[in-house]
This record gives structure tokens, sequence and C-alpha cells, in this order.
DNA sequence: TGCAATCATTTGCAAGCTCAACAATTACGT
DNA sequence: ACGTAATTGTTGAGCTTGCAAATGATTGCA
């Protein structure tokens, strides 16, 4: 294999300078097929690349400056659960509470929603759309609802459950 | 529903103080069910979850001072492809060439591997491992198929192969 | 030769996430 | 009832990952 390679060797400064070989360094082909290795079989690696597509397609369909999928998924939890607390936010979202109450800044500066002070647990504080935000979370479901249709279009129906039934073993 | 609410009701101040009456506030109950609400149902919110928690299994199994996610599968490529281009990375893990030079930065100054300009186009730097980076990247890759046979263990063979093609039709 | 495209880099920025420490409040064991 | 432990929310520092725009060097092409 090393007798085979008429190309170039490119050994970089470092490598010389060392007394110990470094590995032959032979330049790839110029329109070299990509070897994948191990990749597309590693879990981790395919649910990373399919959570970036997914989450590029919702920036450019949804836009830039609307909410992003993380303060969206806040928003249904809220709208589903008024006056859920803070940390039973945090863990049906699978996030840490410190990074709730950031999320919840923006979403309350911006006058989404409201925190109340319980009375029955003062340490709690209730989480509840404004009206402004009811409005906003709608109009923005018919739109995310828009775009998985668009992602489930590539699945038959049994497909999809069977995808969402999977991808919840992994988290639940 | 609203003459139902015996709970105390709380209105934040500011709720108070406009003269358009707000949504009512009404103090949900302490162990009451979470809602999910549309959330199951859509494949962002599930791709996010999946994600997250094999991202966080990795750094609990493999540990946190070695190699993140990202960095140990752009050293598979870089394994697999000794001399790929940079821009050949960032294709083919989804992932910008700028945010290539970042991560190539810190595994050349770990001194996992090295660029070396090409010399048939020399605006190219061809990637090679180091002996170093060859070794941990082995290791690694032990550990990584440990993680994944842990991953794998709630899905029958069938069931993973079905997963990792639903998943690869959402990013190809 | 000159102009456009490509590859790598730099800089600046923002989103998310984590951890540790902390205050206020409540729960619990004895 | 009292003291200790646990819970809830907050803050701040820090890290990783990602994008966009501008730049320089090089190559390809007309």
């Amino acid at each position: 294999m090393v007798a085979m390679a008429v190309s170039e060797r490119v050994v970089p400064a470092a490598a010389r300078a060392r007394t110990r070989r470094a590995p032959l360094r032979i330049e790839r082909a110029e329109g070299a097929r990509v070897e994948l290795g191990c990749l597309p079989r590693l879990l981790g690696y395919s649910l990373r690349r399919a959570h970036l597509a997914s989450w590029r397609q919702y920036v450019a369909v949804i836009g830039e400056q609307t909410l992003r999928p993380g303060l969206f998924s806040l928003m249904v939890l809220v709208g589903s659960n008024p006056g859920i607390a803070q940390i039973e936010l945090g863990t049906h979202l699978g996030i840490d509470k410190a990074s709730i109450v950031a999320l919840l800044d923006r979403l309350e500066k911006a006058g989404l929603l409201e925190r109340c002070r319980s009375v029955r647990d003062r340490r709690r504080q209730g989480i509840f759309l404004t009206s402004k935000g009811t409005a906003e979370l709608e109009t923005l479901i018919v739109q995310v609802r828009a775009l998985e249709r668009q992602l489930a279009s590539r699945f038959t129906r049994p497909e999809m459950d069977q995808l969402l039934g999977f991808l919840q073993r992994l988290y639940a």
C-alpha cells in the first residue's frame, strides 16, 4: 500500500522535527468519495443530524425573530397547563431549572406569559399565558402543524407512529 | 368552569392595573398531572428530547474531559478518510465550515490530528490523525460501541434498522 | 490577463446547556 | 416544637455548538 502510493507525500514540519516516524501522509484523491465509517450505524450521530435538520427547517419556515423551537414547546406546555410550576416545565422539557429561568424571563419580557406566586406554597410561581401569549401561540401552532406535515410527508402514517414511539423509548 | 373554581385566584399586579380584564388565573392543583398537549406528536419535540438523552448518556458514560460527541464523529470521519478536506467534513457532519475550524483547532492543539497543506491545491488542507489520535480514537470507539449496545438494547434488530432508516430520511 | 469561484480563517454573535452557590420556604423526624 | 433536610426559584460564570459576514490566498475559466 505504501509502495503503491504515487501521490506526493506531505509531512508536516512538526512530524519532520520529531525523531520517531509519524504516520505516512498520502494526499487524498481529488473527488474521492467520503467514507462514513461506522457513523451511520451510530444512533447518536443519526439523532444529532436529524435533530439539526428539523431545527433548521423550523427556523427556515417559521422565521428568525419569532419563538425558537425550545420556547415554542415551553409555550405549548404552559398553554396546556395553566399555572404550571417552573420545575415541572424543566422535567418535561428535559432541561435544567436554571435554563428555564432565562427562557421565562424572555417570554415574560415579551409579554407572552406571567409568573404568579402561589398562595398555597409560596416557593412556587405558577406560569400563565397572557392573552397576547395565547393568541401568539395559536398562530404559531398553525405554522408548526404545517411544518410537521411537511416533515411527515416522508413517512406513511404507521411509519410516523412507529418513529415517534421509538424516539419516546429513548427519552422516556 | 369559572364558577366551579374554588381555588384561590391569583391575579398579578400588572393584570390588576390594566383596565381590560386579564385571563383568569386559577391555581393549579398540587400534584396535577402535566398535560403534554400536542408535543409528543411533534417530531421536532421528540427528536430534541431523544437527542438530548443520547447526548447526556454519552457524556455520563464516556466522561467529561474526553472528546464530546461532535468531536468524536469528526475524528471517525478523519480516521476513515485520511487527508479529507475541511469543507468535506462540514458537509458530512452537517455543520458550517467556520465551526469546523474551531473544532480542528482544539483537536490539533491536543495533538490528535494535523493539517497538511495540499501540494496539488494549495488552498486545501488535508486532515490526518496523528498516531496519538489513532490510538485515542480506537479506545474511544470501543467505549462508544458499548454505549450504543446499551441504547440498542431497547430495540430489536429490525426495529433498530428501521429507526436508523427513518432518521436518515430526515437528514439526508 | 482578469474575474469569479473555492477553501480556510477570523471575528462577532447568539442559543442552549451545565454547574455551583444562594435565599426563601416548606416538610419531616424526633 | 425545633432543627435539619429538601424543594423552588434565582443568579452568575463558563462551555459547547452553531451561524453570518468579511478577508486572504489560491485556483479555474473566459
